[in-house]
DNA sequence: GTCTATATAAGGATAGAC
DNA sequence: GTCTATCCTTATATAGAC
């Protein structure tokens, strides 16, 4: 730990302000020299810590999926436990710790955003990136929907598991943006706006 | 017109491999390199007959937008001149007019992925431009919903449509690339969807 | 309108001193 | 680990011949 508060290490500060940057222009957007500049390092100092700009951004998604992930496996096999469970108890424990770190720290919410970008890219290496490292949790969700909505056969389920994955990730990232107001505490907001996201993805699936 | 363009102007060969290769690898992404060559033409041709690489981006918009908006107005014209209608066939206005110039043209399909690039990127100048030009249709179909869904104050009402389009837009571009099977037609096939996706919609915003 | 050639800037990545 | 300096590639854009 440094001696003073804001002083992260140079590795830190650098994936905190590719996060933010690659959330607002892009991966292909947002260039090395305008992240060392924003993170005070020196130009060299991605490569020395990270190899490549491609490494980076794998990076980026691995510091904060690594724990999304494993909150949101705890949180669905917690509700695979009580045998009474139904589609939004499903939802909730993918929606909850996404909006969970979004809101605890600055750079969640940018990540959240970072996160819709890879949906929306349909960039090759990334997805397969994605696929290799966290395709495993999809899957395990779409088992879950599976037997929650069986009247959906295989094809038309994973389509529309594809849209609300889509669409509610693409709600977080644009959720994060918006000031909720002063008088509803942190907590309160994000409890309502699960709520929200929930009822609407159930009612899509349900359809 | 057959798939291959012996006769097309140096202009319009420019506008549809740059829709393509701005859906494939984003605006930042595809360079004006890529795009002339894949074009077959000369690499100064893009300033000569658009200026700079962002009138470029903006022609392909205006493109295909001039005439997707057209048809989305006409149609919600005609819905709101049936003093019965409903939801769905606010919705119905709205996707209807984008599966069909998706599945009418090639570039059509990759033009819904250049559209679902730009709800995920919050570049300013891109979303001041489609704001300034079209904002006036999305505008409209927010009234007409506004009519249909009372129950919902204004702030929430605008923030379910705005995760309404992005999701139907997500949807759309993603469905594209989604190899139809060979017994349906076309038509069968666009029918389809757009009965999912409007009830899809229509599910989330009335919950 | 289309070409070649080039200006000028910005990009990622590395070498080597400290 | 961090710096400066630099290489090499690619980028957008333009000038001027044809």
């Amino acid at each position: 730990m440094p001696p003073s508060q804001p002083n992260f290490s140079t590795k830190e500060r650098i994936l905190g302000v590719a996060e933010t940057l690659f959330a607002r222009h892009g991966f292909a957007g947002a260039s090395l020299r305008q992240v060392t500049a924003a993170a005070k390092v020196n130009l060299a100092a991605v490569n020395y810590h990270f190899g490549s700009k491609e490494s980076l951004i794998e990076e980026v998604f691995r510091r904060r999926l690594d724990e999304l992930n494993r909150y949101r496996l705890a949180a669905l096999a917690a509700v695979n436990a009580n045998p009474e469970h139904v589609l939004e108890d499903v939802l909730d424990a993918f929606v909850r710790p996404a909006l969970e770190q979004s809101m605890d720290s600055a750079g969640g919410a940018a990540f959240v955003r970072v996160l819709a970008r890879a949906y929306a890219e349909h960039d090759e290496r990334l997805r397969k990136f994605l696929s290799d490292n966290y395709g495993h949790v999809l899957r395990e969700f779409a088992t879950a929907f599976a037997h929650l909505l069986p009247h959906l056969d295989k094809e038309e389920l994973y389509w529309r598991l594809d849209i609300v994955a889509g669409a509610l990730t693409y709600a977080m990232a644009d959720f994060g943006m918006i000031k909720r107001r002063g008088e509803t505490s942190e907590a309160t907001h994000r409890e309502r706006t699960a709520e929200h996201l929930i009822r609407f993805a159930a009612a899509g699936l349900r359809a």
